[in-house]
DNA sequence: AAGTAAACGAGACGGTACGTCCGGTCTTGGT
DNA sequence: ACCAAGACCGGACGTACCGTCTCGTTTACTT
């Protein structure tokens, strides 16, 4: 017995979809996160605003739900990161390519904004965790339970945590602009992890 | 010589200024962040909007003076932490009242509202590193350096990296809800910066 | 031959028509004329907005038509005014009744509905016409022509102007509120036609 | 002691109320009353929505000050009726130029729409005594009781009640469009009420 | 002490966007 | 084929705030 509120989504118009989605992505890249508006994303996208309220809670999710349409038609389903054996090198690797992609200026202007409303939304934050950022770390942990399994990391070491040590440090250095990003730092952090979950 | 746009501040209303700084304290725990306006605050600290853009150059900019006046108010000026000889028994103890500050509730919603505030600003970003994080940071780093000449770390650490290995994980976890504020997870973080920065 | 673009009415769910009616007729006595919206019969009839736009030209159409049906329930097809042969006590008992009917509150609010619609609706007012004011007025004007045949009014008297010069006060009186509609004015209005129509 | 919901009108911009009533009449004649908008007053007016909101408590009331602002600059403060000393002759006189006014397609539509909304509007038709109908009246009254005083019409004829024999019908064949406006019928109108109210 | 200039409370102003409601059209399944 | 249901585009509603702009009124510093 569905909940008799939600509308009835085989209804669901795909074409407006699109281009809801499509119109946020345009005016996010054009204006800012701060001064889009759904009155901005419907006449964009040429819809009525009710399509809009009809099917996402709040900017913030359609803002959200474009952000996703952009991964998956990028990213695929399965991620997989290299793994030559070595995960030291590997990490480095990994963690470099995360530096650069959060000194993209085009990059950190909506993701910014994605954090300042996962701030306040927990609703937001739980979407966040699953669709967006558990695909990458399950690759991670993937890469890492080969690196235990080859003896390279303590073997009762909790991913998670690894996994926080790693980029914890980063984002948070990131977010608050506490230091700069570069190359060398993240070195710094791939060795201090593996010396604190060395086996 | 003053930017003859600059108010006289000499001529400013103390009074009003703290019952700007009240009201919007009061409104962020009792409304929430978004639901903080000018126009609130200024209805309810009994003052003309006009005083509230006189003295300050965002909405953000008087939250985050909210926050200053009570953590100067609170703080006193010179702030150390306990140095018992035993970094490891010192940090957990602070470790832990963190994890037990972030995890109340009566914090939880200011906190996110500063973070808010702090993510797209840097301006704003700049001025809680220099006026909130840094005195207790210095704090931080001056047990650390005691812990460092004691030959409990090495003598080489980057301690602003210590302080990020320590805290990043938990203020991430935090933000995003990616997991429970336990005191294990506290000592947890301890044990792990302990090995990474041995002697 | 009807007009190709009218659905065939011999298909028409008698059963949908009736709730629409029925439902209009409620919601006008229930909520007032403003907030009466197609939408809002569709919902009470239990209907789909499209069966009324099948239908009905106009909102003012459904409210005409909902009076439609209820004066045909009620009022039969001849209509008769009483004739006791004394024109005075004849139409003085006709006025009282028809004071008494506009000052009761449940007829009060429909008709005011139908008058707004009509008003600027010119299609609208020649059914109105046709449909509901002419069997009274016909009957009406029966009576009055039995009254010049007894030499009680002028032989030449325009049967049309000695109904708006009983009526019209009334009506406008009530329209524009400009004053109690009390029996004894029904007889002032009752005194004055005769007056002014004696033979 | 002021009712302290009302706001200050002494701070009141004269500027604005012009424009708004101004750019009211302009777009009643120009997309006629139904489809007359606060939100296309507003834009023409170059004027705040809620300026409008703040000083009209309803569309029904901006429209009808319009039509307020236009009669108070034509018709002057004092209305004075002719008297040549010939009641009917004078009669005949004014009620042609009303049946000629009704009859004007460019007042047509206006007065359609202000009838059409004091028929819901209880507030609204108290305004429109007061404020339009009655200086009118008040100036026919004068007429009539000079007519009273020539002996032309009965000394206790209640000139309500005249008034409304005169113009009552001709008020409602123009609204319910039962009968043409012509001279001739001004002409039977007074011969009736002259007749009615004979001395 | 009087004069003056800035800050003050109040709140109207032109605007933008909100989230809701309804009009009238179009689509989908069910009978 | 008609119906109920309801999604759709469009557009107006009335409200909340934005940041700016007068109003008179303190208030504090000249003169």
């Amino acid at each position: 017995m569905p909940n008799d509120r939600t509308p009835d989504s085989s209804r669901r118009s795909e074409r407006s979809r699109q281009a809801i989605l499509e119109a946020t992505r345009a005016l996010i890249s054009e204006v800012g996160y701060r001064k889009v508006s759904i009155e901005a994303i419907a006449a964009r996208a040429g819809v009525g605003k009710q399509t809009i309220y009809r099917w996402w809670p709040s900017k913030g999710a359609v803002i959200f739900d474009s952000f996703l349409a952009l991964s998956e038609s990028a990213g695929g389903e399965g991620i997989t990161l290299p793994d030559t054996g070595d995960i030291e090198a590997d990490l480095r690797l990994v963690m470099r390519a995360t530096v650069a992609e959060f000194a993209d200026p085009a990059f950190e202007k909506p993701i910014r904004a994605l954090n300042a409303e996962i701030v306040n939304d927990p609703d937001l934050a739980a979407q966040y965790r699953e669709k967006l950022a558990r695909p990458v770390d399950d690759a991670k942990k993937a890469r890492l339970r080969s690196a235990q399994q080859a003896g390279q990391l303590a073997a009762d070491a909790d991913l998670d945590l690894v996994l926080e040590v790693l980029y914890a440090p980063l984002f948070q250095r990131w977010l608050h602009r506490t230091g700069p990003l570069t190359p060398e730092y993240a070195d710094s952090l791939v060795d201090i992890a593996l010396r604190a979950f060395r086996p």
